[in-house]
DNA sequence: AGCACGATGCTCT
DNA sequence: GAGCATCGTGCTT
């Protein structure tokens, strides 16, 4: 049985989709092949008062899709090479999103592997370049699959196996944004 | 196991 | 022109 989040999923409080996108399945068409990870972390981006967001200086073009209706995926590029998976949260007009950092490979580990050349996928790039996700995909529906990116329901997830801390990376955001404790991880098991 | 650094190009000021 | 929600390599402990 498919089990696709519907928008709604998505149009809550970032904190609350990102804790809850803990233990989903995200999924990815690659060439007609299914290819599938449980979400074990996810960091919220809540706004344009939150300075680690992207949205801090007001709507422009890379960041539009933020402003956009729930459960898009906001791609963007960065670091001249990577690029970066983010579900669209909140209500249309407030920029908000949760970024998929992890996943646990599920479904088409040996395609999942030979895309990483062996190497693990323990990260926000590593994921994206593991399931094929570049600026094609910005925009696209998460609630919907026809678009060859969505995510599924997951088995729900104890609160007391979620690790939360600092987000990754905002090493020159000022306080307290750049510790504001909206990362979240599953568990080692 | 951990740290430092270079890669690499788009976006916004 | 600066900065970037990162990654892989190579060198040090």
């Amino acid at each position: 049985m498919v089990n696709i989040l519907p928008r709604d999923f998505y149009a809550r409080p970032t904190l609350t989709v990102a804790r809850e996108l803990l233990g989903a399945r995200l999924v990815r068409i690659l060439d007609g092949v299914r290819l599938a990870g449980i979400i074990i972390e996810a960091e919220a981006y809540v706004g344009e008062e939150d300075l680690g967001c992207h949205a801090r200086s007001g709507k422009t073009k890379r960041n539009a899709v933020m402003y956009g209706w729930a459960g898009h995926a906001y791609v963007y590029f960065t670091y001249g090479m990577h690029w970066m998976l983010n579900a669209v949260t909140e209500k249309e007009g407030f920029p908000a999103a949760v970024l998929i950092r992890a996943m646990q490979a599920v479904e088409g580990q040996g395609i999942i592997s030979a895309r990483r050349q062996g190497r693990d996928i323990n990260g926000p790039a590593k994921l994206t370049q593991a399931l094929g996700i570049d600026a094609s995909l910005n925009g696209a529906s998460l609630y919907d699959s026809s678009s060859g990116l969505w995510i599924e329901a997951g088995t729900p997830v104890a609160g007391s196996d979620i690790i939360t801390g600092p987000r990754v990376g905002l090493d020159t955001v000022p306080e307290p944004w750049k510790s504001m404790p909206w990362r979240f991880q599953l568990r080692r098991r």
